[in-house]
RNA sequence: AGUCUUGUAGUGUAAUGGUACCACGUCAGAUUCUGGCUCUGAAAAUCUAGGUUCGAACCCUAGCAAGACUACCA
């Protein structure tokens, strides 16, 4: 496989590896996600760079579950992370559970107790975070450091069987008290926690510690490039510490910037919280970062890959435009999506000189980015239609293309027309527009030589349906909500949701698809609400069209 | 304070001792029956100070800054 992308760092490592004739240049992968959340962005950019590094290098990845906490795990989270993973576009070789190897690890645990490098500790969580002193002072050995090994044995035996209360003793590895390194000071490697677990059910009542459970579950599996974020650096000392007193397979760990996104939340903690306080209506609301919510808000999954492609893989810290994600999601869609009309706040136009029960079909085209246009849908077109609002001015400015007072435009498929004159209530709201049409001007057999700068979208009064409509604006109104020691509860945008209860739609949008995305002319791009029924559409607006017309009107 | 990691346009990310690349964003223009797409162009960066070298983003030294670590979570 070769690219015109230069490699990054972990790409590398692996290249040089292959060329080394380590592993037999065999390259196997996993992505090790604990099932308590659900997936987010941030998931999305390791899934990408696991699963592309064994395509790219002819290997393969293990989707393996790292289940060794079974108070916060649930079969739930598994099976929305399995969803997650295939949706994005990508197979597993395996699927493994870390639950898998608890005898094994067991066994491992044994093991280091005989060799001497593992001690039953009975000090409690306060005491061994006392002994383990600070940074700067090396930490005191625990009174229960030189046990014999017969002893450790037989305790950590006991431990297993169940004779011990949560808490009362922990299996810890006996390495180096004065290690600058806090996770060398005899960390912890088993606990007692009588828990029901979500696969073991009651069959243990120890559980292994992150620390010996990742590193020996990637060994068990004989990956070879084990990738994680950053801050499991301090962790490598220690991974590699059992492989080698365990002499198994010598799996290797690297690590990589996590993302981060401007005016978005990473924290499955922070994210579990907005679900739980009611500042969104569940994982899956259209505003979060989950891959689930990403998904129902209209993101595809190539848009997701192409954005995890373009952010790049590296060791510094960084923080993501999400107007790259908007991007990606903007450019995969209008080379698929479906062009319809939509008319979101409406203002009724009447055409004074298009007879009264006149009814005109054009043909719309459902994508010009496609050949031919991708094929066409029948648009009908009446004396009566409902226009946008900001689409007439009663001072227009000297470079509003629309209309106004005289001007004219194009409404698109159909005819030009010119602005002849318009209503307004008491309160100078525009009630209805009044313009003639120029017959001649027809799509397609325009005769009239006029050019008009503007063509705007519109909806047949007659033959509108309606539907509801919901826009999203970032969750967030700065771009950090998580960074300083404020709330991030205190920077919710309160218009990240808006509600358009009645919009008016083109027939055609009668036979909208669920998973399809449509771009609603001039609007963005609106994909179907699983809260659609029969006989009530619900759309989503996935993101907007880019709006320079925005920005020049914020400019003055 | 100790150890570790990282410092390149606004944001990301290349350049591996030899012309600082590319993308998003920004700005200007062209085109357009979507103020979309497309096309053209512009502004914009090597943390600081020394050193090595014909030549340093890259190597060395010393600073500075940011982040991580001091859970019976992962």
């Amino acid at each position: 496989m070769s690219e015109d992308r230069s490699l990054n760092f972990i790409e590398e490592i692996i290249e040089e590896d292959i060329r080394n004739g380590k592993n037999g240049g065999r390259v196997h992968t996993r992505f090790p996600p604990e099932p308590n959340g659900y997936l987010h962005i941030g998931h999305a950019k390791s899934i990408c760079l696991n699963f592309g590094l064994a395509q790219r290098y002819n290997g393969q990845t293990n989707l393996r579950f790292d289940d060794t906490n079974p108070e916060k795990e649930e079969t739930e989270y598994v099976e929305s992370i399995k969803e997650d993973v295939k949706w994005l576009g990508f197979n597993w070789a395996n699927e493994l559970y870390a639950s898998d190897y608890f005898e094994q690890i067991y066994q491992f645990a044994v093991t280091l107790i005989k060799k001497g490098k593992a001690y039953v500790d009975d000090s409690t969580p306060e005491e061994i975070a006392e002994q383990k002193g600070t940074p700067t002072e090396p930490g005191r050995p625990s009174p229960f450091r030189e046990r014999s090994i017969e002893e450790n044995l037989r305790l950590f035996e006991e431990m297993r069987a169940g004779n011990y209360q949560d808490g009362e003793k922990v299996l810890r590895a006996k390495i180096d008290l004065a290690s600058p390194n806090m996770h060398m000071r005899d960390p912890i490697m088993y606990r007692i926690r009588h828990a029901h677990h979500h696969r073991t059910g009651d069959a243990w009542c120890i559980y292994p510690m992150y620390d010996f459970a990742h590193g020996q579950s990637d060994s068990i599996e004989e990956i070879t490039h084990s990738v994680c974020t950053l801050e499991f650096i301090p962790h490598r000392a220690l991974y590699d510490w059992f492989i080698e007193q365990l002499e198994i397979f010598p799996s290797r760990q690297y690590e990589f910037a996590r993302l981060n996104m401007t005016y978005t939340l990473m924290s499955k903690r922070r994210l579990l919280q907005l679900v739980n306080e009611g500042f969104v209506s569940g994982w899956d609301d259209p505003r979060m970062p989950t891959i689930s919510a990403l998904r129902r808000r209209g993101f595809t999954p190539a848009s997701i890959r192409e954005f995890c492609d373009r952010i790049g893989i590296a060791k510094r810290e960084n923080i993501i435009d999400v107007s790259l994600l908007e991007f990606c999601v903007r450019e995969d869609l209008n080379k698929t999506a479906w062009r319809r009309q939509a008319v979101l706040d409406p203002v009724k136009l009447v055409i004074t000189n298009y007879p009264e029960d006149q009814v005109e079909f054009f043909d719309g085209e459902n994508n010009p980015e496609e050949e031919n246009g991708g094929g066409t849908r029948a648009v009908p077109f009446s004396r009566e239609l409902w226009i946008e609002h900001e689409d007439f001015m009663e001072n227009p400015t000297k470079k509003y293309f629309r209309l106004g007072p005289g001007l004219m435009v194009r409404l698109k498929h159909a005819y030009i027309v010119k602005c002849e004159s318009f209503e307004k209530d008491e309160q100078g709201n525009i009630t209805e527009i009044h313009c003639s049409y120029l017959p001649e001007s027809k799509s397609g057999s325009d005769q009239t030589q006029i050019k008009v700068k503007g063509t705007i979208h519109w909806v047949s009064v007659p033959h509108a349906e309606k539907a509801e409509i919901r826009l999203y604006d970032r969750l967030f109104n700065v771009e950090d909500p998580a960074g300083d020691d404020s709330d991030f509860r205190e920077h919710i945008n309160p218009q990240s949701l808006q509600v358009i209860p009645e919009a008016y739609i083109e027939p055609d949008l009668k036979n909208a698809e669920a998973h399809k995305s449509y771009q609603f002319i001039r609007k963005g791009y609106f994909t179907l609400d699983k809260d659609s029924a029969p006989g009530k559409l619900v759309f989503n607006r996935t993101v907007t069209l880019k709006d320079t017309w925005a920005k020049e009107v914020k400019k003055q």
